[in-house]
This record gives structure tokens, sequence and C-alpha cells, in this order.
DNA sequence: GCTTGACCTTCCCATGGTTGGAAGCCTTAC
DNA sequence: GTAAGGCTTCCAACCATGGGAAGGTCAAGC
């Protein structure tokens, strides 16, 4: 099949498909003789991993091993567990991070008259000023 | 001072402090005689301010809203506030994928047995067959 | 006054993952 | 035969940041 029909199947654009493919993350696709790509069900199913795996956040790098882990018949799923932990160690930091700030801001913006007039805890909290005084 | 000077003051590095001028978030700095950017007091203030924000997790375009509004004294806290409300709510959407996919994986990697066995509900999970029957 | 080292300048490149577009070839349907 | 739509490659952009090269400038020490 054409990498259209490939791209529909999988959920993978044909874009990412080819850069995929660009990037060695998936083996160059056979070529028609006209030069077209095509694709297998195999194929198809390989970027539905790779379309799953990403839809779960892991990166490019993650999923090569993840891949290869797959095609291993003989892989011990505590490798594939300590990626995926790995992969959860590294989302629940960013989401520390992005809780913090979401924190911050909600406390600012509780505090923040939000009316016409200027005074504002959030830019002064921007600005540098203290606002902890003001709790109250 | 020199740039480098302002870019410990400000903790934005000098790197930066130029790319933000040539995008225009900040005005061009002025400049010595031999070139050199020369900043001022209130020139660090406002890159401190752009830290302060970048910290919080606005992006560029938010905080060149937010420095107009840090400049105008006529300004009206309900426009601040309501930047930071839509920001607070772009991050918790943020945070609710994160989430979402931290949640999966500890399911799948807490039913994957991670011994020396190729057995692997993760696998499974990526190759697209259902985990959920697994649930005991 | 000269050297040295630390600073500054501009310019280009890379990141990661994805999308967009342009120019041109191929296929399919009418 | 022609039109539409799919395919090809290549190039650019996004966002924010860092790295580095090549060359100019400044200040301190001798």
């Amino acid at each position: 099949m054409n990498i259209g029909a490939a791209a529909k199947l999988s959920g993978v654009s044909a874009k990412m498909i080819r850069y995929y493919e660009e990037i060695g993350l998936v083996p160059p696709a056979d070529r028609t003789t006209s030069g077209y790509r095509d694709y297998s069900t195999p194929d198809v199913h390989q970027l539905r991993f790779i379309r799953r795996a990403r839809d779960l956040g892991f990166s490019v790098a993650e999923i090569a091993t993840l891949l290869g882990l797959w095609r291993d018949r003989t892989r011990q799923s505590a490798d594939v567990k300590r990626i995926a932990r790995e992969h959860v160690a590294d989302l629940e930091g960013r989401i520390a991070k992005l809780q913090d700030m979401v924190d911050t801001l909600k406390t600012l913006a509780d505090t923040c008259h939000g009316d016409e007039r200027p005074e504002c805890p959030i830019i002064r909290r921007l600005e540098g000023e203290s606002v902890a005084p003001e709790v109250r």
C-alpha cells in the first residue's frame, strides 16, 4: 500500500513516516518501480506501535529501544519495565514543575482583585517584590 | 554595564538577552562607541521580569503582553489576572495529559512481571492488544 | 607600550517533533 | 487526453536555548 494508506491505518502522518525512516527509527520502506514507498501490514503494525508509544510520551530514542525489545523474542520484561519506570519518573518530574507553576500562579491570581485598578500581585511578583507578606 | 553583568544580575543568559532583543521582546540596547551593548538598572529589572515570567512557564508571546501591562500604569489588574488564569488552564491541560500517561504506564508496569520472561503487558499495549481484561 | 586573558560582537548550527509548502512526477478515473 | 489527487524530494519554520567559530575590545600586569 501507499504511504497515505499506511498513514491512515497507523495514525502516523505521511510526513512523520518519512521522517522516522530518515532518522532510522524504521527501516527504509520498499519502493515500487515508480519510486513510491510500499508498505505491508506488519509495517503498519510497527507504525502503530510507534504511534502508541508517542501517545504515552516516549521519546523517539526510547521508542527505538522499545522497538528493539518488541522485535526481540528473547527480551526480558524487566528491560521493558525499567524503561517504562524511568519514563514515568521523567513525566512525574515534568508534572511537578508544572504543578509548582500552577500553584504559584493560582495563589497570586486569587489575591489579585481582577478589576479596573492597576494594582496586581501577579505583576508585583514578576517585578521581584515579595508577595508573601500579603498573606494577611 | 556590559551584557555579561546584566546577564548575571538578571539571571538571563547573554545568549537569550540578544535573542530577546532580536525578536523584539526587549528594545535594542544602547551601544558603547565600540559597539558593546550597554545596560541600565531598569533594563536589568525588565530582564529579571522576563526571567521570572519564564520560570512560571509563560511563553514569550505572553510575556510580551505582560511587559506591556507592566509598563502601562493605567493597566487593569483584570487583564493580568485573565492572562494568568488562561495560562493556568493551559498548564493544567498539559498536566492532565502527562498524568494520563503516567497513570496508564504505572498500571501497565504494575502488571508487568519485570523478570527474565519476555511476556510483558507494556509491549502488548503498544502492539494494540487491549490489556484491560488483565485487570484481575 | 605590549601581552594576556576575559569579555564582547555577529554568524551559523543543532536540538525535537511536527507541520507547511513548492516543484515536479505518477496514477487513476472520466 | 486531461484533471485531480497522491506521491517524491527539498527547504523552511516553529520555540527557546545552547554551542562554537572568527574576530574586535578592554583592563590588568609587566
